[in-house]
DNA sequence: CGGCGGCTTTTGTGATCACATGAAGGGATG
DNA sequence: CATCCCTTCATGTGATCACAAAAGCCGCCG
């Protein structure tokens, strides 16, 4: 059997346009790209040594999921996001974090804790460094860590999903945050997991989504 | 000013691969198509008249919103959902839509009301004629009208994206359903929403949105 | 000095083609 | 009669090209 004859998930041997997916879907999430930025597809082609074609999948792709705006000439731009859609997108991460934390409870064991305190720690590490970009990935690798024990993929899907929306924005928001503290919310969380105490676990959950974010209100 | 010079919104000029995907999705969504069922690019291609690139980008889309499933040598098919990820898409539902009629609920007149109880005769008449489709159809309707007044439009499409990812099975569902009732729990709704009690009106939604799913579980 | 019109360049759209891959069908063999 | 293999066909992928429209730019005119 060759070596590529996997089941197709390498980077490698996977489609163009796939590659080209998910390399800019990563950097839309993690915040690597200012809101309202514009993207070009022989720009992008260019860049991935392929034609025009995989990336204007790509970008439709990115642009179903929300990631990439498509103006109506088809210009495509990452999303400058107002302040009420910045709002909404945080209800529905309350929404469906909350129930995916809640789901992964009774599944949480030790080990699980341990791995979820070993990422808190490399947050807390990015927020010294003041790292924008390193604090979204770790944070979001905390939350995802946790929200893989729900069983529930299709959810998760959709949590994802928002946070891609939220991806070039949090990055400029997260460049006005000047604390340094450790997450503290996430700490709480931890706690409320080993406590196997479900309110708890909510609350905190809802906490740590919603902090970031209120601070565009004023 | 040329009568093509509008904002691009008709279905007539707009781009094709709009077209096309447009009218899937309409055809996905109200479950006129089987789960299972294959598409080709070609195929797509031949029924509007276009060539496989436009084709390609509308499947594209669509498979990003979970319509459609590809296959890992790229072959599109509607999705067959599995029990597991039918309880967990009517569980979605109901997160997204109650939050979403409990929004809606302040700012529900009676012209609201009104166009409800329209839409809800409308979709008894479907009940009564056992038309699967046109049952979707109208039902979706009168969710949407609902939610409409929410004015969350993120919110708004995600709740949509259940609906479509859920549309072909929800035609073979309904096919298993011998009932001709009227939608008992649509008039709830309505009642909860002319009370303006939002516990009610919560309770409601939800046993509406589970309550067609059920029925699987045996 | 500022606004406006035309030109040039950039960019997305869609069609067509060559290619590789996986599926399906048929025939030979045990 | 079933099974395996090989041929053939259908299908997705990616590149290239022609075209139209939008954006940007520059100079002209008020």
């Amino acid at each position: 059997m060759n070596s590529a004859t996997r089941p197709t998930q390498d980077t490698a041997s996977a489609p163009a346009h796939d590659r080209v997916y998910r390399t800019l879907r990563t950097r839309i999430m993690h915040g690597e790209i200012t809101p309202g930025a514009a993207l070009t597809l022989r720009g992008i082609g260019g860049e991935f040594g392929v034609s025009m074609t995989p990336a204007r999948e790509a970008v439709r792709r990115l642009a179903a999921e929300g990631a990439l705006f498509l103006s109506s000439s088809g210009r495509v731009t990452t999303p400058e996001l107002t302040n009420e859609r910045i709002e909404e997108l945080a209800a529905l991460r309350a929404l469906l974090e909350v129930e995916l934390a809640s789901r992964a409870l009774p599944r949480a064991h030790m080990a699980l804790i341990d791995r979820l305190q070993t990422i808190n720690s490399n947050v807390a590490e990015m927020v010294s460094k003041r790292d924008a970009v390193g604090y979204i990935r770790t944070n979001l690798e905390f939350h995802r860590t946790l929200y893989l024990r729900a069983q529930a993929p299709a959810m998760l899907a959709m949590a994802e999903t928002v946070w891609l929306q939220l991806g070039p924005t949090m990055r400029a928001l997260y460049g006005r945050l000047r604390r340094t503290d450790p997450p503290q919310n996430h700490r709480l969380i931890i706690a409320a997991l080993k406590a196997g105490d479900e309110p708890g676990l909510r609350l905190a959950v809802r906490s740590d989504v919603t902090q970031g974010l209120r601070l565009l209100a004023g």
